[in-house]
DNA sequence: GACACTTATACTCATAGTGAGCACAACTAG
DNA sequence: CTAGTTGTGCTCACTATGAGTATAAGTGTC
């Protein structure tokens, strides 16, 4: 190990789909590093080639496309990443700076290559799939969380309680399905998620972790979560729903890839009157003979919209509400 | 010049305050650099420093620290730049990969060091001030705008001319307070910002750049603009507001940092009746013998309402209507 | 002390948006 | 023809929002 420590800097991509009415996350083969086994996947990643790529993004997009053999449509920046301690890498010596970027495609449109294939998201984060109401889980994962305080001293615990009713929409408080990373770092801090253990070179010590989602390579989950968060979010204020769509879709593919990336379920007529209203769509005149049931009209993106709306974005997305 | 080009990892902070109606920015002397004169100013800056600092945020709290002598409270990661000629630095080879802060201090709170100095937010965005309408400079930028679009191919208009009304609001678009860097980028793109010449060793070519805001350092005024944006957007869903006042304020206060950050005026009456039922705030029964009028009963921000809400904002910021 | 001036606060009113449903339309499978 | 499925139109109560009028409670001036 050299005197100073080596700085790698990194760019991954968490890369989503929406496939029938699953999100979707584009995944490759880690490669060979200590901690990481063959189950393991990782999102599509490599070094920053500073001779190469006059941009960031341009990085990226490069990577991704070597890795997996497709190219991306959509991408923006999520976050650096440079705690030590969080890739297994580190037990190497050295030091990681992460730069996570989100993209979003059309799956049946991105080719992969043999290495690459697409996962569901909901497989890495199962309590944030409300979309057939509270999931089971969150009972299990309030328990662990109460006994992890337990174990804290006294003075760990203030704000921490409240954290976790916060978070996981304990007591009176609401889900709040923008949470994403807050809850992951949440459940990492709590020793709950196996990341945790295989940072340290270790095995995961609480029965737990594995009923809490697939874990990934190096700290490809967080960047996952942080993705998932981002996207909950802007799908309030941005059109993003359709970069995930071919160029005409119904009401209720739309209405699927909002709920697949929301994990929250929505009023059918009350969402097409507000799709409707609001402008982002305009309808094609054409039908498509359905699945089973009465022909849906085919609509498209209004690209005018975007001169009109200051926000054009899935304004109200709410929680189900409790009994 | 080495074969291999060297890179460096700079951190970065826009930190915010508000004092009386001003949004605020905290300064420091760039030092000697190709191009940079004497009159410029910078963010606080520092290199990352992997051996010292555990996580970014860290690194950049001492930063900070060290270069002006104040501590920050709130701070949030902005954005990972490294594009190729965007740093006069630059010129003398290597590559900067600049990192960026958003920090929110009170300004009486962060006492300052001798290099370091507050400056008007404003005196850098001269167009995004819309509190007291629409400024007559848009007029201004609008003509320079439409000139530049004359000197391109055909080709290159395509899309141009929809990105300057959408940017700022001409025709039937209306102004949208958040696409700050969007308008940055669009001027310097458009070779109307003092650092597109400097950046490239040169002067400023057109005569506007002198009256569209004071340059900056580096690429600091993108990471400012990055900032502005950034805050405008999250005072509509977090209650970021109140970092910026102290433990107590009158609703005055409050609706100055709001009006200070968004750069949009608010209507007084609506804002309080926002405010008081959304329960961000609580009245103490005391009162601040006002700067003549009535006085006015001094709030403190609810805690609770972050169990309560969940996107306890400033919903509402819409800019002036009208001919 | 009457007055103008300033800021704080209360209340009204029309309109738009939202959550929750009911009802019916138009297709498919058997 | 019937049951099942999905699409679409509409109602209704409630809440939020933009805009404005009116009044309260201080300050300073003459």
């Amino acid at each position: 190990m050299p005197d100073a420590p080596q700085l790698v800097v990194d760019l991954n991509a968490a890369v989503l789909a929406v496939t029938d009415d699953q999100p979707r996350l584009l995944t490759v083969a880690p490669g060979a590093y200590p901690g990481i086994g063959d189950d393991f996947r990782a999102l599509p990643f490599g070094p920053f080639d500073l001779e190469r790529d006059r941009t960031l993004e341009r990085c990226i997009r490069e990577t991704v496309t070597r890795q997996t053999g497709g190219s991306l449509g959509y991408v923006e920046q999520l976050y650096t990443f440079a705690d030590k301690g969080r890739d297994p890498r580190e037990l190497a010596g050295g030091r990681i700076l992460s730069i996570a970027y989100l993209a979003l495609v059309q799956e049946s449109v991105l080719e992969t290559a043999e290495d690459a294939s697409w996962e569901n998201c909901y497989d890495y984060f199962p309590w944030e799939d409300w979309r057939r109401g509270r999931p089971a889980l969150i009972d299990e994962i309030e328990a662990a969380l109460r006994d992890w305080l337990e174990g804290l001293p006294g003075a760990d615990r203030v704000g921490r309680r409240e954290r976790i009713d916060i978070c996981f929409g304990l007591g009176d408080v609401g889900w709040d399905a923008y949470k994403v990373l807050e809850r992951y770092e949440l459940l990492y801090e709590a020793q709950l998620i196996a990341e945790y253990w295989i940072d340290r070179g270790q095995s995961p010590a609480s029965a737990i972790s594995a009923v809490l989602g697939k874990p990934m390579a190096f700290d490809h989950r967080r960047i996952l979560a942080t993705g998932l968060g981002r996207i909950r979010g802007k799908l309030r204020y941005r059109p993003v729903a359709f970069e995930l769509l071919p160029e005409t879709f119904t009401l209720l593919r739309l209405q699927q890839v909002v709920e697949a990336l929301s994990g929250l379920q929505v009023h059918k007529q009350n969402f097409r009157r507000f799709v409707e209203r609001s402008g982002l769509v305009e309808g094609t005149g054409q039908h498509e003979v359905s699945t089973g049931g009465r022909p849906a009209e085919l609509f498209r993106f209004r690209r005018a919209v975007l001169r009109e709306r200051r926000a054009p974005g899935v304004a109200t997305l709410q929680p189900p509400r409790g009994p």
